[in-house]
DNA sequence: CGCAGACTTGACCGCGCTCAATGCGAGTGG
DNA sequence: CCACTCGCATTGAGCGCGGTCAAGTCTGCG
């Protein structure tokens, strides 16, 4: 398990940040097209990962920052006595470890959702990176400032709203995330199990599944398992206060 | 109100990280002493602030980071329809403004909560400063993760623990937080109402008083007013999960 | 001395958790 | 092809923690 494929690319694959469809929502939109070289030689591509994979542990050497390309992560805490808090999905274009930057060791595990391929920086050469390169400092800054933020948002809808209200707030993230990736932004698939949503929301998984049905019985969502189509968005938004109205990860 | 005190200081006192007790917690920490001038040549000290005066407003144009010199104060995000949510609240030798950090406007208000003397340290500078002291801008990476990482710990107390284990978690963060800066780990003043402490933990002003007093029946602090005394640790620990241990901020 | 804000205490009730049973779809093997 | 299983999701019944509302009590300060 947890077995990792690396895909041995061709030299011309290399460089593909230049390529990249994600590169106005990842790394390289903080980098000038002429500087795009330098971020390129720290990358390493091609890291693919299947359904339920581990993609690093908690506790492990921090080697990298990890950047996805395709698919779905989740990240998670695991306390000694075995109870795990979900800390955050990541679509693609995100970045992941920042939690981890600075430190010795990773904060946090992130398993793959799906099967997913990410890019990873290692944390050395991209400190090195940053500290010549301004603008990309200055994004690894906002990018981190952002996270806190985020928790923040999620810390207060934890201790604040109704189940209804953190379940509405959360499907209106993933919608303004999925529709950033020119994705439908009204139907969509979750990537995660209900158990993941629950634990991530501070919620029951039963408590969740009611929510689903309650939410389509007024007929504001669809949902079939882990498609969901958001049919009346302005009710949705009104069921979340005002704030985490766009709460989003790594906007450019 | 909000009217903020700007000491003159002798230009023989500007240069004081060297001679600062708290250099063992703040900035300097990461800085070698004989580099020590450079972070003193971007500091801005002896700002003052009396309980309840703000010391910056959300949305106000992001200038400074701020280390507390001595006093406590509290974080919070204030939401369009007037609630708040307390983010944290920060310890001489702790750094607000992390979660602003690459931002045009603070993400968030602070308060001072006794009175307050502060160390400015202006963003530009700041990051022009770490790009040139690798050990510096390392030392900041840990900073923001740390905060990120006690975020999730924040959010795993509020959505797993019951009022007894977030008030328990909180009065040993302090504790712990306390001693490191050479003051009773056992006994000492909340620098915070009731109503802040419920806040920060998701809980309502009435639940926090109960616990306290049930807490003290069973013979594990003894409060007064702000004033607490942790009587019995072990128990203290036990209420708790064998995470957030020590959940402290800006540990060296 | 009196007022306002902070804190405590009590009574009541509802949201969401727990426990338990059932439904459902995908993968597996006979 | 169906029977079986296993994980995931849904639905129902009951109850307890903590929120709300409403009085007090304490404290500091003008």
């Amino acid at each position: 398990m947890a077995r990792e494929i690396k895909l041995k690319l061709a030299p011309a694959l290399k460089a593909s940040c230049h390529t990249c469809s994600l590169s106005n929502l990842c790394l390289p939109l903080a980098v000038e097209e002429n500087q795009l070289d330098r971020l390129e030689d720290i990358v390493e591509q091609g890291h693919i990962y299947n359904r339920g994979e581990h993609i690093f542990d908690q506790d492990t050497p921090f080697r990298s920052c990890l950047a996805v390309r395709s698919g779905a992560v989740k990240t998670s805490i695991i306390t000694e006595n075995g109870s795990e808090q979900v800390t955050g999905f990541f679509l693609p274009g995100e970045l992941i470890g920042l939690d981890s930057l600075g430190g010795e060791r990773y904060a946090c595990t992130a398993k793959a959702l799906e099967r997913t391929s990410v890019c990873k920086f290692p944390t050395e050469k991209l400190e090195e990176l940053t500290r010549a390169m301004p603008e990309l400092q200055h994004h690894m800054y906002q990018l981190m400032s952002r996270e806190i933020q985020g928790s923040h948002q999620l810390a207060m809808l934890l201790s604040k709203n109704s189940a209804e209200e953190r379940i509405a707030a959360l499907l209106l993230s993933l919608s303004s995330r999925f529709q950033r990736r020119r994705m439908s932004g009204t139907k969509f698939s979750l990537p995660m199990a209900r158990s993941d949503i629950a634990n991530f929301l501070g919620l029951a998984v039963e408590t969740v599944s009611r929510v689903f049905t309650r939410f389509q019985n007024q007929g504001i969502i669809r949902t079939q398992g882990r498609e969901v189509e958001l049919l009346d968005m302005e009710t949705l938004r009104g069921a979340i206060p005002e704030s985490n109205r766009q709460s989003s990860r790594a906007r450019p």
